[in-house]
DNA sequence: TAGTTGATGTGGTTGGACCACATGCCCTAC
DNA sequence: GTAGGGCATGTGGTCCAACCACATCAACTA
């Protein structure tokens, strides 16, 4: 911007300037969640930049799940700050293992990890538990497809997840997740027989729910550990595999 | 777009066209990293929408570290794809404790989880531990500003991370530590004594380096996170502190 | 009073224009 | 023949002016 006119070094592109703009907002309270960012055109002309410029930070905000942009007028409309840490996590692992550049089996790996830690660590009376066992209920009572028992159980990891009460956890296992859905929902076609291994499922999702109630963290991770590798071994996934 | 023209319903925003265009690019394996995006004006005739539509995109990748932007004629002009997936992490998981829904002690705690599993898989042989050597033999040698001690510190515990070979726990290692290093570096301040501290943080360093070489993983573990939670109780961030 | 209609303000999209930058070719001067 | 300068080309960076679809609300009409 100012480059153009005088002849200081300016390395801030316009829309970073917009951005840290918003950045400090968010940090000094001057914005806080729920809160509504002023219309592009004010924005534009508040900071001397073109909307352009604007439009392209609010897109990065928007991307990264910090901002909401609704048209029209009324309580949905303009740009609102949001928190979904998941959807900016999410579609960066996703984009990153598209560049092949992120193994399939680190994601797995990762995911063990957090979810084990997690397990052990979630509070036996949490109300996430409670969801859980609901969701338990669930899987076992209804006869459904495969994307939708898929569903079910991606809905009930990521509230033991959630039990844990830490929220980045939470937010990792869940981009973790997503990242990779359409790559587990294509590996159920590896599956010997779907139906064997959905009936072992629901018993180890009762076994690892029966030891957090227990408080046995140490063999809730252990039994995570083993529900989440035994179900990509027997989809073909070894150690040492290749991703997509 | 179409939804200008004839009645259908197009919920895909135009950006987001161009986005899962060159999603499917790189999935498909005709877009590799080191490889060039069509010029944005090229790209936006090819795809049949707006130039600012094509740039939304490509800046969104930007943020995400999937491509980097350069001005100009030859090799380091044009949109070329790369992959840093600790840009995008980092940045997003930066934002959202600015808006202060991620508990910086969360932050701490995914940080002691991930390192402490980090060090316990490490393989004693690895070149990233020798790294890691050269640069506490740099921390013991020289007498430097804490800044620059920090700087180092964030280095030696990244090399720590990067020993175990895991590239999603490398990244995430990598984005926590963006996301509070302007935090720990104010926490400085509340340190009664640095040199006592820095002092033991050194010792600490080097047990925790043994204890790799040594392939004991587990006391390896337990020193990490001693090391790490022993750091921040100094500074007064306790279990149940606020964020800042 | 009830329904319609227009004013207003929001983000979404487009095309065109100009800039700074970096390369490489071509043409000139030696 | 060679070395130098300068222009043509192509890149992303920025800005502007206009139009669209949408949603709300107020004023106007029947």
């Amino acid at each position: 911007m100012w480059s153009n006119h005088i002849n200081y070094y300016c390395p801030m592109k316009t829309h970073q300037l917009v951005l840290s703009w918003i950045e400090n907002e968010l940090s000094e309270g001057r914005l806080a969640v729920g809160g509504r960012l002023p219309a592009e055109r004010s924005l534009a002309e508040q900071l001397q930049v073109s909307r352009t410029s604007v439009r392209e930070a609010i897109r990065i905000l928007e991307a990264m799940g910090v901002v909401r942009a609704g048209v029209g007028s009324g309580p949905e409309a303009g740009t609102v700050v949001i928190s979904d840490p998941t959807a900016a996590l999410g579609s960066a692992l996703r984009l990153h293992v598209a560049t092949q550049h992120l193994p399939v089996a680190d994601i797995v790996e990762t995911r063990v990890l957090l979810e084990s830690w997690a397990v052990s660590h979630a509070k036996p009376d949490s109300p996430e538990l409670a969801g859980a066992s609901r969701l338990l209920e669930k899987m076992d009572a209804e006869v459904m497809e495969v994307d939708e028992f898929l569903a079910l159980d991606v809905r009930f990891h990521l509230a033991l997840a959630d039990a844990a009460g830490n929220a980045v956890v939470s937010a990792m296992m869940g981009s973790l997740r997503e990242s990779i859905t359409g790559y587990a929902s294509r590996l159920t076609a590896n599956l010997p027989n779907w139906d064997a291994t959905a009936a072992r499922l629901r018993i180890e999702h009762h076994d690892i729910l029966a030891a957090v109630h227990n408080n046995d963290g140490e063999r809730a991770a252990k039994l995570v550990a083993a529900h989440i590798e035994g179900y990509y071994r027997e989809a073909g996934v070894g150690p040492g595999e290749q991703s997509e």
